[in-house]
DNA sequence: AAACTACGTTCAGTAAATTGAACACATCGA
DNA sequence: TCGATGTGTTCAATTTACTGAACGTAGTTT
C-alpha cells in the first residue's frame, strides 16, 4: 500500500467540517471504519469509498488526482519495475520466442515513453510496417538488428542509434544469433 | 454499488491485449479475483485496484475519471438525494436549533449550486456578515426571513425572492414563528 | 468537581474480498 | 480423435474489511 489514501481522506472530511461519526452515518458506515481508513490500517472497498465520497461529495476521479499528485514523484525506476507491455507473440522464424518490451513508468501521465527492448534471434516486428504518430529514437546496446524505414534498410550494431518520424512505415528485425537489446523513446507515448 | 467497475476494467485490460491470468500475475493477485471484479461479483479493495492498474499502466483518477463519465448523467433527484452541508451549529436565540442546508447534486462538478435552505425560528447565520465570490439568489417558499445586504436590510414573505453579489456583506435571520423555507442558488459554488 | 457531550481510537465478532484449485469451453497440432 | 494449451468462470477456505460497542480524552455546563 504505497497510496495514501487516509490523509486525503481526513483532509477532505475536515474541510468539508464533519466528524468522522457525521460522515459515517451519511455514508451507512461507521466510525470506526472511517477511523481505520484515514490511519491506513485498512484499504477500504472501492464501494466503500465511493459512499463515503458520496457523502461530501466528491468524484472519485478527483479525489485520486490529488492523491497521485501528492504522492511523491517518481524519477527513479528498478528493473523489476519497468512494466512488460508486450503479452502477444511477436516471435518469428524458428523458436517463437517472446519479444519483451519493458516499458519505464507510466507513459500515459508523461509525453514520453522509453522502453527497453529485448528481441529473441530471429524476431521480427512483421513484414507489414507499423505506423503511428510521433517520433521515435533509440540505441542499440546488444545483438545485430536489421531496421527497415521508408525505403531505407540498415543494419544496426551496439552502439548504434536510430531517429525517425513514426509516421514512417518502419519493421524491426533480429538478424543475429543472440538476443537484440534496445532502449527506445518514444513521443508522444503511442498505444 | 451502482458504479460499473466491472465493464470498464475488462475494456481497459482487453485494450492491453492482456488475458485475465496475465493481469492476474503482473499485480501479484489471480485470475479468479479479476473475474469477478469484472463481473461487478465484488468490489475490490482500493489496494487490489491499484494493483491491477499498476500493471497495465494507467493512474486511479484516469480509470474512475472514465467510470463517471461514462454513467448516465444525473439530471433529477429525489429529496433523499440531496446532501446535507451544514453539520455545524447555525442556531442562535434560544432553541439553537439547525440550520439545514441541503445541497442538489455534486457542485464541485458542476457551474452552479443549488440548496434547500431551513431556518428554524431564531435562526442567525449571525451578525458577522458573509462574503464571498459570486453571485446568490433565492426565493422564500415559507416562513419569514430578514435578509441583510450592504446597508440594505429587507423582511422577505413566501414568493419574494432575491439576488445579489456575493461579495457584499449579508446575513439572513428567521424573525417569523415557524420553519423559514429557501431555495437558493449560487455561482460558483462555495465551499 | 462531577456530569454531560462530542471527538477519535481500539477490538472481538461478523460480513465480504481474495485465494487456490477445480471446472467447462474453445483452439491448435499430432 | 486425442491430448495440450489457452480462455473465463465457479466454489470452499482463508484473509481482510467492516461492524458495534467499548474506551480515553478534551471542552462545557451545572
Amino acid at each position: 500500500m504505497t497510496l495514501d489514501i487516509g490523509t486525503r481522506l481526513r483532509a477532505v472530511r475536515e474541510a468539508r467540517g464533519l466528524s468522522q461519526r457525521e460522515l459515517a452515518s451519511r455514508a451507512g458506515l461507521t466510525n470506526g471504519t472511517i477511523s481505520m481508513i484515514e490511519q491506513n490500517k485498512t484499504s477500504p472497498s472501492v464501494a466503500s469509498l465511493k459512499s463515503l465520497l458520496d457523502a461530501l461529495p466528491m468524484p472519485l476521479s478527483d479525489f485520486f488526482a490529488d492523491v497521485e499528485e501528492r504522492s511523491a514523484p517518481k524519477y527513479f525506476y528498478a528493473p523489476d519495475e519497468f512494466t512488460e507491455l508486450s503479452p502477444q507473440e511477436a516471435g518469428f522464424g524458428d523458436g517463437a520466442a517472446r519479444v519483451s518490451l519493458r516499458q519505464l513508468g507510466n507513459a500515459s501521465s508523461h509525453t514520453i515513453q522509453m522502453l527497453h527492448e529485448v528481441y529473441p534471434p530471429g524476431a521480427d516486428t512483421g513484414p507489414e510496417m507499423l505506423r503511428h504518430a510521433g517520433e521515435e529514437a533509440g540505441v542499440v546496446i546488444a545483438g545485430i538488428v536489421e531496421v527497415t524505414v521508408a525505403d531505407q534498410v540498415r543494419v544496426l550494431n551496439p552502439g548504434d542509434g536510430y531517429l525517425f518520424d513514426s509516421n514512417l512505415p518502419h519493421r524491426f528485425r533480429n538478424i543475429g544469433a543472440g538476443d537484440c537489446v534496445i532502449v527506445s523513446a518514444c513521443t508522444p507515448p503511442t498505444f
